[in-house]
DNA sequence: TCAGATAAAATCGCGC
DNA sequence: GCGCGATTTTATCTGA
C-alpha cells in the first residue's frame, strides 16, 4: 500500500496530479495570449483608436451574417411594441 | 483617393487593420489553448479521473495563490497605514 | 389598432413594458445600495480609515467564505468518487 | 492597552469591525436585488420573450441618447475605413 | 486622463 | 433542449 489507503480503487495521486499540472500550463498560456491582447488594444488606443470601437469590430466580424440580422428583427419587433421605433 | 471617402483626415484604414489582425491572430492562440484544456479534460476522464473532480482542484489552487496575494497585498496596506513602509 | 401595425401576432407591449419596468425598478434599488456602500467608505474615510485597506477586508472575507464553499464541495466530489456518499 | 500593542496610533478595531459589516450588510442586499432581476428575466423567458434582447432594451434606455449616436458614428468611420461598409 | 476595480452580459460545459 | 454554474468578455466606475 503506498500512501496509507486500503481501498484499491484510491486515486493514483501521481496521474492526477500530472493532468492538473498540464491544465495549469495551458491556463498559464490562455492568461498571457489575453494580456497581449490587452496589450495590443493599449497600443491601438496610443495610436489615437477608440479600443471600444475595434472590440466591437472584431466581435462583428465574429459574429455570423444571419445571426445578426435575426437579432435585429427581433429588436424592431419590441421597438416597435413598445413604440420606440 | 483610396476608398470611396474624400476626407483625408478619416480613420487610417491600414493601421486599423493591422491591430485588427493582431487581435484576431491572439483570439486564435487563445481558442487552440481552451481546445486543449477541453482535450486534457476528455483524457482524464478517459484515464477514469472525474473532470468536475479535477476542476474543482484546480479552482481550489487558483483560490489560494489569489488568497495569499490578497493577504500579502492587505499587509502592505497596514505597514503603509502605520507608516511602517 | 393601438401603435401603427397590423399583426395581430407581433410582440405584446404592455406586458413586455411591464417587465422592463420591474427590471428599473430593481436596478434602481441597486443602484441605490451601491451607493449606500459608497457613503460608508467615505464615512470610513472620514473616521480615519483607509478606504482601500476596507475593501481589502471585505474581499477577504469573502473570499474565506468562497474557499469554505470550494472545499466542502471538493470533499463531497472526493466521497462520491470513492463510494462513501 | 486594549489589546498587546503599544502604539497609540494602532487601529480601533470595534469601529473597524463596524464598517466592515455595514458594507457587507449593504452587499448583501445587492446580491439579493440581483437575483430578484435574474428571476424576472425568467419569468419574461417563460412568458415567451428572449431575455438577451430585453437586456438590450433596458441596456438602450440607460444609455444616453447623444452618447449612442456618437458610438456608433465613430464606428460608420471605423467600418469605412476597412472597407466593411 | 488613465489604469485598476467593479459590475453586467455573453458564452461555454455539463447534467438532466 | 433547458437550466445552472463557471468562465470569459465587455462596460462602467472610481481614484490617482
Amino acid at each position: 500500500m503506498t500512501s496509507g489507503h486500503n481501498i484499491s480503487s484510491a486515486v493514483d495521486g501521481d496521474h492526477l496530479r500530472a493532468f492538473v499540472q498540464r491544465v495549469e500550463a495551458v491556463e498559464a498560456t490562455i492568461k498571457e495570449e489575453q494580456e497581449a491582447r490587452k496589450e495590443i488594444y493599449q497600443e491601438a488606443k496610443s495610436a489615437g483608436f477608440d479600443p471600444k470601437t475595434i472590440r466591437k469590430l472584431v466581435a462583428m466580424r465574429r459574429q455570423d451574417v444571419a445571426k445578426r440580422q435575426e437579432e435585429e428583427e427581433i429588436l424592431n419587433l419590441y421597438l416597435a411594441a413598445l413604440g420606440m421605433e
